[in-house]
Order: C-alpha cells, then sequence, then structure tokens
DNA sequence: GAATATACGGAGGCACCCTCCGTTTATCAA
DNA sequence: TTGATAAACGGAGGGTGCCTCCGTATATTC
C-alpha cells in the first residue's frame, strides 16, 4: 500500500541511494564540526557529489539537518515516552528528560542548530524534530499537570523552544554543567507553587 | 585627559562624522527590517556611501550592532541602577527589568539579535552590551542573593545568557506575552527553596 | 594656498547560494 | 542482449555578500 500506490514505478536507482547515503554521512561530519551555517558547498565536496545532487536530495537546509538527526530525534522520542509510561515523580521525570538532551547536544554542536532553525522555521510545514521533541516534552508536562505538580500556565511548544533557547546560547562558550544547572532553575520555576 | 592624551592630534573630519551618522541611521533602519543577518551592502547603500567607508568606522558587524543599540542598552543598564537604588522586593525588582527588556526587544527586532551575537561572541574582548546588561543584571540578582530571597549558584552572565536564549527563540513565532510567561517560570526558580 | 593627514569609494578576489540543462546511466521490456 | 527512456548526475552560471586594498579626493592646518 505503501510501495505500490498508483501506477507501477520503476525502483529507486541504485546510485540515487548511494548518494544519498553519501550526503548525510558528509552532513553529519561538516556540520558536526561547523555548525548550522556551514556551507553546503562544502558538504557536496565532502561528499565527493556535485552540488546539484545534493539540492536534489534536499532541496532545503533544513530537510538536510532533519534527515541527520532524525535517528537522535527518535532516541529522545522513545526515551520520553519510557519515562511517562514507567510513572514515578512527574518533576524529575521531566528533569531526566532534559539533561539527556542537553547531554547529547553537547556532543553534537549541530544537532543544536537544527533545532534552533526548526522551532524559528515557518509554522505552515513544521520540521519533523520540532513535531517530535514539542510531542516529547508535552508527554512529560501533561503528566505533571495532571497530577498537580506543575503549572498548567504554559504550553509544551513554548516550553520546548525556551529550552532550546538555553541551550543555544549556552553551548558556545560554558560548559555543561552551567547549562544543567540554569535549566534546573527552570524546571524549578515549573514547579506549582 | 581623555581628548588629548598623547600628541596633539587634528581635530576629527567633518565628512567622516557626517558619514558616521549616515551609516547609524542606514544601519537601525536596515537591521530593523532584516534582523542581525543582513546584508552590510545593503546598510552602505541605504547610507548613501561605499561599502569601504562602512568597514573603516565599523570593523566588524558587531561593533556597527553595539553601535546602534548603545542608547537603548544604555537605558536597560540605568533602570537596572534606579530598581537596585530603591529598595523593595527584590524578585518583583528582576521581574520589572526583564519584561522592560522583552517590552524593549518586541519592537526592535535587531537589537535581540545583537544580543545573540555579543552573547555568543569571544570572551577576551567582550561586547559592550553583553557587559553591560550582564553588569545590569549581576546588579538586580546580588541584592536578591543577599537578601536570601534568591539562589546564588547562578551566575549573572549564565542568567542573562540564557535569558536571551528565551528571548531569541521565542520571537519570532510568539507573541510578547507568552515570553512573559516563560520569563516568570524562570523568575519563580530562581526564588530560593 | 600649499602640504599633508585622513577619509572616501568601489573594484577585485573569494565563497556561497541556488537553478537550469546538457550529459550520463540504471532500469526495464523486448 | 540490447535499445529506449526515465531518472539522476554534475557543474557552469548568474546573483549576492564578505572584506581588503589602494588610487583619488578633500578637510585641516600652517
Amino acid at each position: 500500500m505503501t510501495s505500490e500506490s498508483g501506477k507501477a514505478r520503476r525502483k529507486p536507482r541504485a546510485d540515487s541511494l548511494r548518494n544519498r547515503e553519501k550526503l548525510l554521512a558528509a552532513a553529519a561530519t561538516v556540520f558536526g564540526a561547523g555548525g548550522a551555517q556551514a556551507s553546503l558547498e562544502a558538504v557536496a565536496r565532502e561528499a565527493g557529489v556535485g552540488i546539484g545532487t545534493l539540492y536534489r536530495h534536499f532541496p532545503t537546509r533544513e530537510e538536510l539537518f532533519e534527515a541527520v538527526y532524525r535517528n537522535e530525534v527518535d532516541i529522545l522520542y522513545a526515551l520520553a515516552e519510557k519515562l511517562a509510561a514507567q510513572g514515578g515523580d512527574t518533576v524529575e521525570a521531566l528533569r531526566t528528560w532534559l539533561h539527556a538532551n542537553i547531554r547529547l547536544f553537547a556532543t553534537k554542536r549541530g544537532m543544536i542548530d537544527a533545532l534552533q532553525l526548526a522551532a524559528a522555521g515557518s509554522s505552515e510545514l513544521k520540521a519533523y524534530s520540532f513535531e517530535r521533541l514539542t510531542g516529547a516534552s508535552g508527554l512529560l508536562l501533561a503528566r505533571g499537570v495532571d497530577a498537580g505538580e506543575m503549572r498548567d500556565d504554559v504550553s509544551s511548544e513554548d516550553i520546548f523552544r525556551a529550552l532550546v533557547g538555553i541551550f543555544y546560547s549556552q553551548m558556545p562558550t560554558s560548559n555543561p554543567a552551567d547549562t544543567i544547572r540554569l535549566v534546573d532553575v527552570f524546571i524549578d520555576g515549573l514547579r506549582k507553587r
């Protein structure tokens, strides 16, 4: 139903699939080193393909980012689901999840930029990452609100954006410990008073 | 002692002063519309001067930003001083000051970008704005810590960066009310528990 | 009214963005 | 196998921006 919808199509060309993989690997390398604004031509060079090929596979910078980090995003989402399911202190669950975020972002400079892009992106076609991670924090937030342990006057999207903002502004200069402390401040603020 | 230090200098050329003003006005316009990444050549065009002239007056993008927004920064600093001097609830003072920030940034898209730049900039030669505003929030924070009303385990620089991050991530999509709510969450987290 | 210290402007070299299209190649059917 | 052809490739090209450099212009000074 997925692969044979519509008229019978040729199967994708092998070189196309190969190039896609090469581009993803190259992008992980280049973005990892240079952050979000790294040159797309550099990615194409690193991958050993023409710039046109890059654009055919990933028409926008965002799409390339999304593809590169989709896996990590899925991991974070899965963690949120696990934490939400296993019960226990709701505030601590949220804290655990956010600390996992920080630890992940600390090693992947490009990832935080990707989220920054996603969070700022147009709302009509929201990036996969933004939806997914907003969903994840929403899961944990809702549990806290239901339990009467967290304030109910903020949305998961706002929270997520705020946290991305904190990460984003902290990363370049500070060490993870400072970031963790600030996120903890924010979490304490989320407690119902 | 300031103006005649060293050998007797010529007075600055009139055209130079004029161009500096033209550049500042143009930059305010262009950055106001286009944000931090607006083209410097566009600024020069708007000012009706050559690109070389722009670079002579403001060797870096940061310096131009700083000059454009210095006045607002000074206003915010003065407000912090006033709030710190007049006593009263320390947490409320900080809140008042941050709300003033939000209100100001809401109308000056370029300003928040400028701070973002300043906050991320190299720490060896810190931008005027960053130092000034860090100092301002430090003033208010210290008072709260001394009064035993705020936690003492975060630095004013970290706080300031975090708040810039929140502003920065919120502004493009949300309305000021959401931003205010999130900053309030953060402030609540700063309370000593 | 020189002399000269300063400032001006923009060409030039480089990098990047993105599009477009002539060329190449993988797939499929005969 | 071997065309036929849909699909993908690559990179030239036109545009923009960055920043530097230096020949030219001009405000100040004496």
